[in-house]
DNA sequence: ACAGCCATGTAAGTCGTTACATGATTGC
DNA sequence: GCAATCATGTAACGACTTACATGGCTGT
């Protein structure tokens, strides 16, 4: 259950509506989980019924309520029982691996479109990930900031750096996957070039 | 829907029971795809009902029934479909990362003990997958002479050369873990060093 | 006789995806 | 007046986890 301990870590931050939460989510290059709202904001009600954040509600129209979470004492407990406590590491499960492991059903073409679109998928991550990295360790998102704020001087080295070292581990596996792709693209030119037949058909003789 | 994809693709190798499909799932190093048999005895029966295998049924014992399954053209059309098809490339979703985003909220030796388990983890799959790969190269596993049995020797190189770099890349993605864990116990060494206080506190100011 | 592995399932519950649905506010 | 974006939800379905459950075969 990580979703939750994604959504304290990140009111610990800072108090936000569900809204705020979805956009850290899904626009913002901010974290390293991701969620629908369809499943955020049914999980901040729960968390609020388990006690381990407080809505302050205010009207928003004629219906709506508009609720701003933060998070209690039990919250932070939750959150630090969760991060002290050691996960075992998740299984492999890796369709676009698994995928590329059986392009000989695919001709070769399309095995080069698959590889530049892995390829270009990371550029980009790697980028967005890569800025990310450099805004944390100047201490200039407004995330960043406001967690400061709220915390002793004494341990903002350490949680600046902390981030700073998560977000440089996307970085590495995004270049790792860059640098994957591109030997793939090379293989399927000399596969080619080695003359392996349309493999359109292979895997079908018996 | 991948699991049926990567059941599909292992059953091209070589036609097998659900218990076979199992202990090449997860006991032996061999996929890049994990799940329990309690996941894929039903997978199995459905894709029967759907006609992408076929099971030839002997009895076992008074009660039981192993099933030797084996793909169809239908199936074997599928696999084809799939990996042809472009799939969007998966959305982050990293416990580890999430929690070592966040070791300010446990102390230094713990965030080394947290470091040191991703560190051994990561070593033990790069070897174990580093093994495969050479394996693959060799076209040493049972599995792989089973599928270049059944195959025209021209798809071979292509075949062999695919899987090879589907493992090269698990291999590659598992150093960059290892050195991502290394950087880790360096980072908080220096932090321990240079006196940040002790961080079981951090954070619960406010 | 017992251990250990072969072999096959069910069931309950959680997590996650996709689609549907509604209404408010802000700026042009 | 309309579009974009703010803001919040529900519902159905599918994927995955964990635990429970049963029985056969093989070698010592």
């Amino acid at each position: 259950m990580s979703l939750r301990h994604a959504l304290l870590a990140l009111l610990t931050a800072q108090p936000m509506s569900g809204y705020d939460v979805t956009k850290v989510f899904d626009r913002s290059v901010t974290f390293v989980w991701h969620a629908p709202h369809s499943q955020i904001y049914p999980e901040l009600r729960r968390m609020e019924i388990d006690g381990l954040i407080v809505a302050e509600s205010s009207p928003r129209g004629k219906h709506g309520i508009k609720r701003i979470y933060s998070v209690t004492a039990t919250g932070r407990e939750e959150l630090r029982r969760w991060v002290c406590e050691q996960t075992p590491p998740e299984q492999v499960r890796d369709a676009q691996r698994l995928k590329s492991a059986y392009l000989e059903f695919d001709d070769f073409d399309n095995a080069r479109r698959h590889f530049k679109a892995h390829l270009e998928h990371y550029e980009l991550w790697e980028r967005l990930w890569a800025t990310h990295v450099e805004q944390l360790a100047a201490r200039a998102t407004p995330l960043i900031r406001e967690r400061l704020a709220r915390t002793d001087p004494a341990d903002h080295e350490a949680i600046v750096a902390y981030k700073v070292h998560a977000y440089q581990g996307l970085v590495a596996q995004a270049r790792a996957e860059v640098a994957w792709a591109e030997e793939g693209l090379r293989m399927v030119d000399e596969l080619e070039a080695a003359g392996s037949r349309a493999p359109d058909v292979a895997g079908s003789a018996r």
